[in-house]
This record gives C-alpha cells, structure tokens and sequence, in this order.
DNA sequence: CATGAATGAGGTTTCATTCAT
DNA sequence: TATGAATGAAACCTCATTCAT
C-alpha cells in the first residue's frame, strides 16, 4: 500500500531532492493541464513549460524526455489513488459488505466526475509508455480493484452477493463508472450526478443478486 | 438509417465518382491496419500509404489532409454499425424481449472482440476532429444504442425487464460490452470469449431484475 | 581490390537507386567543402544542404543522421583511394623495386598534397565513427599499405633494400608522407613540393640502406 | 626559455593571483582527462567541472569561454615541453651529437608513447583557437624542434651526419614519433615500445647517413 | 490518373553561460 | 569565494503537403 517499489529514475540536473519533488509536482499539475487541453501529441513541450511557467530548458532540469512526463502523470496519479483508497480500505473493512459496497461505489464514482475526462486521458497516454513502465502502473491499479474485490468476495462469503465470479462483478463495477466520463454527454442531460449514482447503486446491487 | 445526411465534402482530384469511392475503401481499409498497429500520431502518410498500396501523391488525390483519414474511418466505422445493427434490428423485432436482448449481447459483444483496440483506437482519434465533425459521427452510434433501448423499452413495457431508467441501462450494458476489450490481458487468463458473454448475459439479466 | 564487402546501408527514402548515388556523391562533395572549413562539429546540417544545394529535408531523404555523412565522406575516400593505388599497382609490379618505390613515393606525397588537410580532417572525423564502421574503413587502408609493404620486401629479397622490419618501415613511409601536410605553414616556406619529395626520396632511400 | 611572452589574459573573477593559478592548473588536468576521454566537442563544461571536482559555477570564475580550457590546456602543455626540453638540452649539449641524438629520441618517442592520443587531441584542439591563440602556442613548439635541429646540425658539422637539409631532417624525426601514437593499434601487435624505438634509432641514424 | 522527389515549418533536446543566493 | 538553478539560442531531425513530370 505504500509507494510503488519498482519506480523508474527520471533523469535530473538538480541535486536538491526537495527542489526535484516539488518542481515534477508542478510539471505534472500543468501538463495535465495542457494535456487535457490538447492531449499529449497536440502538446508541445513548450507548451507543458509555459503552463508550468518555467522555461524549456528548466523544464528539462527535472525529465529527460516527453514520455517522462506521462510517467510522471501517470505514477502520480496511481500513487495517489493508493492513497486514497488505503484510506477509504480502512472504513470499508468496518462496514458489512453490503454498505462498505455502496460507499465504495459512492466514493470511486465521485471521483470519476470529479476527475472528468481525465481518466480517459490517462487511459490514452499509458498506451504510450514502453511496457516496462506499463506494468509497473497496472500494478497500482490492481491495488484498488483488490480492495473492491475484498468486499465483494466478503459479501459472497457471508451469503448476502451472489457472483459466480468475483473478479468479473470487480471489473464490471469499476467499468461502470466510467458510463458517467465517457456519456456525460448524453446523460448529464438527463440526471445529475447524486441520481445517477443512486441508480447505478440500484442496478449493480441487482447485478449482484442482493 | 441511411448515409449521414450532413457529411462533409473532402477535396478530391478524381472527377469518377465510383473511383473516388473505391480508392477511399482502400484507404480506409489501409488506415486501420496501420492505426491499429501504431495509433494515429505514430502513423506517417507514408505507413498509410505504402499500406493501402498507393502512392502518396495518390493518396493525396483523394484527401486532403491527415484529418480527413480519421473521418473517413471513423465515418465509415459508423455508417458500417448502422448497417449491421439494421440487419439485427429485423431478427431482434421478431423475437421476444428476453432473446432479443441475449441475442444483442451476443451479436454486440462478439463484434468488440473481433474488432479488438480497434474499438479503443476509435475512441481515442475521435477526440481529435472538430467538433461538428464529430457530431455527426455520435448521431450513427445513437442508432445503435436505440435498437439496444428499444428492446429494453419493449421489455419493461411487457413487465419481464424492471428499470428505472431504460436510458441508462442502455448505456450500461453498451460500456459493459468493453470490459472485456479494456481488460483482455487480465480477463483473458480467467475466461474463455464464451464463458465471459455467458456470465456477463446472467449478471446483466439480474441487473434488469429478469 | 573491389569494393568495401561490408559497407554499411544507409537508411534512404529515395526509391531511385541511380539518384541515390547521384546526389550522395553530391552530399559528399558539398560536405568535404564545410567540413575542411568550419570541421565536424562546427559544421550545422543546414550548412551542408546549402553547401550542397539542397534544402535540409532533402539531405535527410538520403542520409539519417550527422553520423552517416561522416561514414559516407569516409568510405568514399577510401574508395578511391583502392581504386587509385590499384591502378598505380599495375605500373609497380612491372618495375624493378628501387624504381616501384620512387614512383610510388612520387605518386603518394603528391596524392597527400593536392588533398592537403583533408587528410588531417578524415583523420579526425574516422575517430568519431562507431568501432564497426571504423573496422570498415580501416581494411580499405591497409590495402595501399599493403601495395608499399610489397615493394619493401620485395626489394628485400633482392637484396636491394636493408630493413630489420618492412612492416615499421611501410608505416615510417606512409607517415612522412604527411610531414608536408602536417608542417606546411613550415616547411613550404623553404621549398617547392618537388623539392621537398626528391629530399625525402633520398632520405627513404638511405634509410633502407639502398 | 621562459614562459611564453604574449600569452593572452583570460578573464577571471578572482583577485587572489595564486587562487587564480592553482584552481587553473586544477582545470586545466581536469579537462585533459575529459578532454582525452570524449573530445573537446563531446565534452560538456559540466563534465569539466566535476573532473575538476569544482562546481560549475567556479568553474566560470577562472575562465570566461569553453575555448578559454583549450588554450589553458594547449599553453600550459607548450610551456611544459620547453621546461621539459630544456632540461634535457642541458644534457644533450655535453653529448657528442649522435648520443644526444639517441638521446633525443629516445626521451621524445617514450613521451610520446606516455602520453598516447593526447596527443592527437592536442592537434585536433588547437586547430579551433583563433589565429592568434595559435600563433602563440606554435612559438613555444618550435623551442622543441629547435633543440632537435642544433643537434643535427652539430653532427653535420662535425661530419658524422649527412643531411641536405637539417630541417626537414628534423621534422621527420619530430613527425616519425607519431608513428608509434598513431599506429599503436598496428604496431603494438608486431613490438614492444623498447623494440620499436630501438629499430627506429637505426632507421634514423641510416637516414642521417651515419 | 499516378508518382515520388522536394520543401520547410516546427518539434524535441542539449548545453554554454549567467546570476541570485 | 562558491554554488547550482535558470535561461534560451541553436542544433538535429521528422513528416505533412506540394508539384513537376
């Protein structure tokens, strides 16, 4: 649940570490930025250096090269995702599986809204990385559809979910909260988001045969 | 159900209209080998090109720029939708809600296997069209998912499907149909293509309370 | 006494293998040209396609990097170089070997001269090659070397010539050949070339003992 | 005899003289292990700094160009032979000629040997300086040849030498040095340095009709 | 209709040099 | 005196697009 361990050194010029820690966070807050904006291959570094309102070649102090950058987007962005669902991991084990399900539900699909398309973005540029770096992400990622998993295996267990296979239900529920990002679109119009959320509860409870 | 109404015009220099149009299948069907191998910002005119077993001043004949590539594929990826799921819309009408709706999950998530990242790739490079290009590249999909919406529709009119919204279960089962294209490499180990759309019928039934 | 057998392919977009050769030959030319004036590093690619009357993106449809107009310019030295002492072979093996090795002397220091400091230069620029090509190159050379050492021994063997070792004695030739490149700005001061090749001529024949 | 007259006055921050000469002699070491590694092209100054085991930042306080180390480096070389030579004349001149010139040789080719393709570094760089610069560094090289000539001259005098020309005589004996540097690869296969110097005093002494 | 040689704008990356601390 | 973070000019290279043949 800690840091990932295989982490990949990025090339720096600067030997002040905090200096380092600090100007990476505010590379990869202005390349999502732009990223966002315009994705990576639309985005030049200049681009990423003016957003982060350093210049080309500090920018280059702290990477080596562009796939740095999405590295350093991604990892963050898993690293932080341990983080979060650590922290939500500790309230869930207290619930009965049941309610730890439905705040799971409540908290990750928050989160997807919250981080809009961005997690379509980050989809797209993983694609990018050599797949060393890959593996090394997916690995964070299992972390939170463990924890989801758990819960559902408890459930199971306990008589209360069934799912002749746990791993799919897993999938599936992670998958669905992805309807919101990719039609937000379409279904924005329809419902907001506490709606669409409390449906969606009802639906995967159904699907869980609970 | 026919061709896209408001289809943008691409500069050509042929006057044969039929030429026009068998060059660009050529294209199209080039360019998405290609795309899939390499996703469209690693792609060259010349991969394209040399792929679709033309020249480039050839090519250059029958578009004008990178960006009509991706319209014309995604297009035509569409366009191609509506004439299946039409073929599937006369079988579906015949049958009774319940088969119709197995034998769309069937049909449909069978077609993303097949179709593999392509899907994926689709996704990503329609990102990158102007807006009202993309436009009417969405109204083709919406075709599809009302076919899917209707035998819902027809269902809970009959009593055997119960959902609160048959929007958003369209929608559902449609991104569900992903599962199995995002998460191959993990998937893949636990279940053959027909174990999965087996299970996935059974949870999606239960999620529509069948 | 052919070609170079295991002379390097250089990446090229140009399907016209008759062109290909053309305009390298002219890569080669223009890049001697800046080469001798500003050297290697100092010389830019857009220095070398305006030198030789191209634009930058036309150079690098016949080469790929800087690296391979270095490897180009090189080889094709070399090249002529086997070409030119093969044909003076010819006339020494019919000589008697004193007569083979002034003729040999005469055609060489000239050759040394009328290149001037490209001589310098190639040396210089060799050193920059990866092992492999420089392997290449190399073999090229030992052949003119070769052609010297066999006048040597065979002058040894008549009896006509004194040397412990023909093998250092070929080198000590070969490299005062360049002590009228090296030491010009000296050495042209107190005599014309032909005055400076009958000294030396005397002073190689002594040191064979002839 | 004494340090060179005109040597240009590179820019330093410091006001302490002896600072100044200390931290350059430590630069100047330095950059000749780089310098010998990489060449002087692909050696950056951050490289320079850390041979020198000094902050770049420092670095900058003793010299104001990149081309200011290659005249420290060329000037304090040339200043360093003349000391070098010096001394030894000292002892050639109570030799009879042909042992000082054994003697000579057998000082300069070992130096040679000792210091291995610094020397061709060496011709390479000061080919950059600005005419000037070089003028310079060439006056002190020629206190070298100077040596070597008075040698031979003494020998042609006294009759046991027979040369034409005692300055070309002088700069084959100066140029045939580099025989060893620039053929190691050859050479070292076939003798030792002891065996090689040995055969050219021979070859030498032949020359000079001795 | 068809080819592919030619162009050049623009992207990524490096590194000598400066300057605030 | 000493540091190393910061700058930006300039280098290499790619590739969409044009156009003469």
């Amino acid at each position: 649940m800690e840091t990932l361990k295989t982490s990949k050194r990025i090339r720096t010029y600067s030997k002040n570490n905090e200096l380092v820690v600090q100007r990476r966070k505010q590379i990869i807050e202005g390349a999502i930025r732009v990223f966002m904006k315009l994705g990576f291959d639309e985005t030049t570094m200049m681009d990423i250096a003016e957003e982060c309102g350093m210049s080309k070649g500090l920018l280059y102090h702290y990477i080596k090269t562009k796939e740095d950058v999405i590295y350093l987007v991604a990892k963050d962005q898993y690293e932080e995702n341990q983080v979060i669902f650590g922290k939500e991991k500790e309230t869930d084990d207290k619930l009965i599986p049941k309610a730890a399900l439905l705040h799971y539900i409540d908290f990750y699909y928050r989160g997807v809204d919250r981080r809009q398309n961005y997690n379509i973005f980050l989809n797209q540029v993983v694609a990018r990385l050599p797949k060393e770096d890959r593996k090394v992400l997916f690995e964070a990622e299992r972390n939170a559809l463990n924890i989801l998993n758990d819960i559902i295996k408890r459930g199971v267990a306990e008589g209360v979910f069934k799912a002749q296979d746990t791993m799919l239900m897993t999938h599936n529920i992670f998958l669905l909260g992805r309807v919101w990002a990719d039609r937000r679109w379409f279904l924005a119009k329809l419902y907001t988001i506490n709606e669409y959320i409390e449906l969606e509860k009802t639906y995967i409870l159904r699907m869980l045969g609970a």
